[in-house]
RNA sequence: GCCUUCGUAGUUCAAUGGAUAGAACAGGGCUCUUCUAAGGCCUUAAUGUAGGUUCGAUUCCUACCGAAGGCACCA
């Protein structure tokens, strides 16, 4: 950190305090105040440990405060309510790191994962489906996560998962090659694995020719078949980049069920002593574990989704060297990932210990709005596309120079924000008239400010102002607030917990633009260069915090 | 049936066992001759039910009620 740590300053002084006091504390908790009124940290030390040290609340702490003795950086300690303990940061100490948010490019970025390499599993969108709801929740989850990572100091590895075998190929392949297209379009490739889904439940004479061509995927031996998945599979796959690019994310590494389905059978085949032969199939009983007994190899010989994922991290092992690996999914296969982990812990003791699960939930509509129309389900793709047209009218009044890049940023931030700002794991409920609505709590608000501040800044390099903070005033709520942004980061990354951020985001843009409603900040008649420098750090901050979130940040709007 | 996750203003979300449970939207009332009104200011409103642990519970435990998901050849 290039600044003062004084959190861990007020952490090792309170611990060694404890310490002489004879009170065995293990970690102590620090906390940001909830109300600045209080101070910048807090801790309820004293309240947690009174009965343990035989005094009462209030007895400890002064105790405490006592042999605290002086830490750098910590203006005032104070004693309050039943007995927390408040620290208020000096002047000094703020204006230092508000200094880093004003210069410093890497301001936010932490160091508790130096050294480490961490892959990040998610997308996982399938060729010839299409690009659907949930890979866009995993995506924004994903990519955020990423970064949080990374901005604690990790390298990290981006990969995408992405099922190119099995029965949903097979689906759309048989009605490719029925309806005899050459060169099909994307949304020929939708609609045909559309189609075949339906004709498969219906017509038991198609599903057995459907399967056949999934038999015939797996060993090629059709050139017929061969062809046309190679074309579908192109299309698709080269579709999907035009909308990671959107997204704002580039990966480093593409997996594929056609090359983890080998991998795994091999697993499969050379451990008898795990895997159990069952009713024709090949199984892990889980139940032995309380987990769910799992089919690993289908009757027909086939690898199932489970035999891939375990080709899938051997793959991944020897691609490349990492200390740990995330996999983002849906929540529906926690329990599902349980029982792989567990084979994991027999057939690969060496990599099992590296696997780590993220899961995100499912996303509904709020009720009457974006309905889907008959038989075209809302995707990803339509959702993006919906929210940037509307977002055009709004973009065509903007100061942007380019409309159209505008509508797509205000409509990937509207999508970005509402997954990012709860906690993942939970279902989100999307109102897209909410998201786009940019008032309140929203991605377009957060970028409105940004832009707000961008034009006050062009103003400044105009006039020539130098920002510069007022040695020793009081700094205020909003600066204090800003003071805090590294270590907001490191929770988020820490508890791989991107709304952490999102949230901060928005309580600092409301803090600016209720001050920036009361106070004229340039004002010809006086110079005021400190006003100036907060605005500054303000908007690195939110331009930092948003490429964090991987939410585009224009600087007009 | 068994297992997992979750129940917070009318609605959508926050809250690291702690201080007066925070926002936003919707409703009501103000606010642009001033740096972007996509803004700001004021205002009404909530912890599913019943117990328990604790100095202190939205948070931990138990039961019930309700929601979502999972539970053998789909992914």
């Amino acid at each position: 950190m290039p600044f003062m740590d004084v959190r861990g300053c007020i952490e090792k002084a309170v611990e060694r305090a404890l310490t002489e006091l004879g009170v065995t504390s293990g970690t102590i908790t620090l906390e940001h105040s909830a109300e600045l009124s209080h101070g910048d940290y807090a801790t309820g030390v004293a309240l947690k440990f009174a009965k343990q040290s035989g005094k009462n609340p209030r007895e400890l702490a002064e105790a405490i405060v006592a042999s605290l003795g002086v830490i750098e950086g910590v203006e005032k300690v104070d004693i309050a309510g039943p007995g927390f303990i408040n620290f208020k940061l000096s002047p000094a100490a703020i204006v230092e790191r508000l200094d880093h948010a004003r210069t410093d490019e890497k301001w936010g970025t932490g160091d508790a994962l130096v050294g480490k390499t961490i892959m990040v599993e998610y997308t996982d969108p399938n060729p010839f489906k299409q690009f659907h709801i949930g890979h866009l929740m995993s995506n924004a989850i994903g990519e955020s996560i990423t970064r949080l990572l990374e901005h604690s100091g990790a390298s990290v590895l981006r990969a995408n998962y992405q099922g190119d075998v099995g029965q949903h190929v097979a689906k759309a392949l048989y009605v490719l090659l029925e309806r005899g297209t050459t060169e099909p379009t994307i949304e020929e490739i939708s609609s045909a694995y559309v189609e075949g889904s339906t004709r498969y439940e219906a017509d038991g004479q198609i599903a057995v020719a459907i399967n056949e061509i999934n038999k015939k995927v797996y060993d090629r031996s059709d050139p017929e078949v061969n062809e046309m998945y190679a074309k579908g599979r192109e299309i698709t796959l080269a579709h999907f980049e035009d909308i990671y690019t959107v997204l704002g994310t580039k990966f480093d590494y593409y997996f594929f069920e056609s090359e983890t389905a080998p991998i795994g059978m091999e697993i499969v085949r050379a451990h008898p002593e795990v895997f159990t032969p069952s009713e024709g199939a090949i199984i892990f009983v889980g139940e032995k574990y309380g987990l769910h007994t799992r089919v690993f190899v289908t009757g027909l010989g086939l690898p199932t989704y489970e035999t891939k994922d375990l080709g899938l991290a051997k793959l991944k092992a020897d691609t490349a060297t990492f200390d740990t690996s995330i996999t983002v999914t849906a929540s529906e296969q926690m329990d599902y990932f349980k029982v792989i982990k567990k084979v994991m812990e027999f057939v690969m003791p060496d990599i099992a210990p590296k696997i780590e699960h993220v899961t995100h939930g499912m996303m509904r509509f709020a009720q009457g709005k974006m309905s889907s129309r008959k038989g075209n389900v809302v995707t990803g793709e339509s959702l993006l596309t919906e929210l940037t047209e509307a977002a055009k009218a709004r973009a065509a009044e903007s100061r942007a120079k380019d409309h159209e890049k505008l509508a797509q940023e205000i409509a990937v931030a509207a999508i970005k924000y509402q997954i990012l700002k709860q906690a993942a794991g939970k279902d989100i409920i999307f109102d897209p008239a909410r998201a786009l609505s940019m008032e309140g709590d929203s991605g377009p608000y957060l970028q409105y400010t940004f832009a707000r501040t961008h034009a006050i800044l062009d103003r400044v390099h105009v006039a020539n102002i130098k920002p510069a903070f007022d040695a020793g005033t009081e700094p205020t709520d909003l600066m204090r607030l800003l003071a805090r942004f590294p270590e907001i980061v490191a929770r988020a990354a820490r508890e791989y917990e991107p709304h952490h951020l999102a949230t901060y985001l928005i309580e600092v843009a409301s803090a600016f633009n209720s001050w920036y409603g009361q106070v004229q900040i340039l004002d010809q008649s006086k110079d005021e260069p400190h006003k100036v420098a907060i605005v500054e750090a303000l908007s690195h901050t939110l331009k930092n915090g948003l490429s964090i979130l991987a939410i585009p940040a224009p600087e007009r709007m």
